[in-house]
DNA sequence: GTAGTCAGGTGATTTAAGTCACGCTTGCCT
DNA sequence: AGGCAAGCGTGACTTAAATCACCTGACTAC
């Protein structure tokens, strides 16, 4: 019971994890205590675990066994970020895939002017990676920060070949996603390649309403690959 | 047997497959006739197959077992394009994906003032389809011509779901190629928006340098989403 | 043969968007 | 309260690329 405890001390978001496989054989105290926080942190955790469970459910059309909700809460860590810190740093290996549960989060590039880039906006119920480093490994490119106060589950490379081999809603969800990913790519780059700056902020009004809600101007500009000025004129032009 | 004789005469592409279904019980004239017809389509398709399974075995990095090679046989289908034939037209639903084994193609758009965007230049040993149009069954908004003879092994929406489903070969160079697409797109995405026609271009000499022997500026031009003149000028300043 | 089409090059001009510069609000920090 | 950075707007100017126009050479059809 030593374990227990020291796990619930050092490392709190994992105390659910391990009491579910450690809480066979319990001294009486530690375990009402232990039991506390267990509660206090599976509430928490399960209302973020909801919305996994639900766009899992809603995306693969298949529903969750008992089981297999149990198995992603046990590979599957809630994690919180403060505005600004880095989910993914340039040069650094993309070893988390994280599934917003709240907040937002953008994925840019610096190039060697020193200008951002930014390459995807994150809400919640999206999934946050750089997909090439997560799959081969290779430092990534990119930079993933919160905009907002960011509350992430998230699982590593080597656990998600068990959640998907052993949850088969899951793998369905990986593959609805992976079609959903190619199709949007595919327009966007028929947006950029094609469509005026004002088309594509036309596209995104029209496509991501939410979009303009959350996130501020000098970064829809960026997204859109405008400049903040031409994002302004163009509102303006719009409004007539 | 009149119904192999039909099959030979009248559709002779599917020979190979219904001469499997019916090898059973022939009759001894009918028979070598066929067989005649059998042997030289099956030496001519095999070369084609055997192109597609080394992909699949280098792809998924799994082999193929002589059940797995026998089910592609049966379920993909050797379809010849003429130079400017449309895989694909605007308009319809994309019923087939195909693996291409000779030829190029191209997939491009038609905007309001009828210009044509190329999307995709596409060679052997690539996928032709509209993943959009395939996996949604929706009207498709491309166009895929043949840009040279084409020969491709196609097959329908409905029975690829059988192909994934028994070979696991399969459905791993499936998983493989939808990673490797998501992160070429994001890196399209990233140098339509980032950089300059200069910077395409150079990516473009650099990772895919067949391009420039197999395909005509103009279509070089319009897949990087610049005007003709424009690709034509920076060439010239790229030769200094 | 000759006419016609197509790919490609190049000059002159236009235009969409970027860049630079400055100002104005708003919220935040101590 | 004062200072300060962030977000946004806007005028003046520059620049990258599109557009228009015309030319050449190669291939094809008749």
């Amino acid at each position: 019971m030593i374990q227990l405890l020291d796990l619930v001390e050092t490392d709190e978001k994992n105390i659910f994890k391990n009491s579910q496989l450690n809480a066979k054989n319990p001294s009486q105290f530690v375990l009402s205590e232990a039991l506390r926080k267990l509660h206090t942190l599976s509430n928490r955790m399960m209302s973020n675990f909801e919305a996994l469970f639900t766009y899992i459910h809603e995306t693969a059309g298949k529903s969750l066994s008992a089981q297999d909700k149990q198995l992603l809460m046990v590979h599957f860590k809630p994690k919180k970020l403060r505005k600004r810190q880095y989910f993914l740093q340039e040069g650094d290996v993309c070893r988390y895939i994280g599934f917003i549960t709240k907040g937002s989060a953008r994925t840019f590039t610096v190039d060697e002017k020193g200008n951002e880039h930014i390459l995807k906006l994150s809400l919640e119920n999206w999934w946050l990676a750089d997909f090439e480093s997560f799959y081969k490994l290779t430092p990534s490119r990119f930079n993933i920060e919160a905009l907002e106060e960011l509350e992430v589950l998230q699982t590593t490379n080597a656990e998600i070949e068990d959640v998907l081999k052993q949850i088969p809603a899951f793998l369905e969800m990986s593959s609805v996603i992976n079609q959903n990913y190619t199709i949007a790519n595919q327009k966007r780059i028929e947006a950029a390649m094609t469509y005026t700056a004002e088309e594509r902020y036309g596209d995104l009004v029209r496509n991501y309403p939410q979009f303009l809600k959350r996130f501020p101007q000098n970064m829809i500009a960026s997204y859109l690959g405008l400049s903040r000025e031409t994002l302004s004129r163009l509102r303006k032009n719009a409004l007539k």
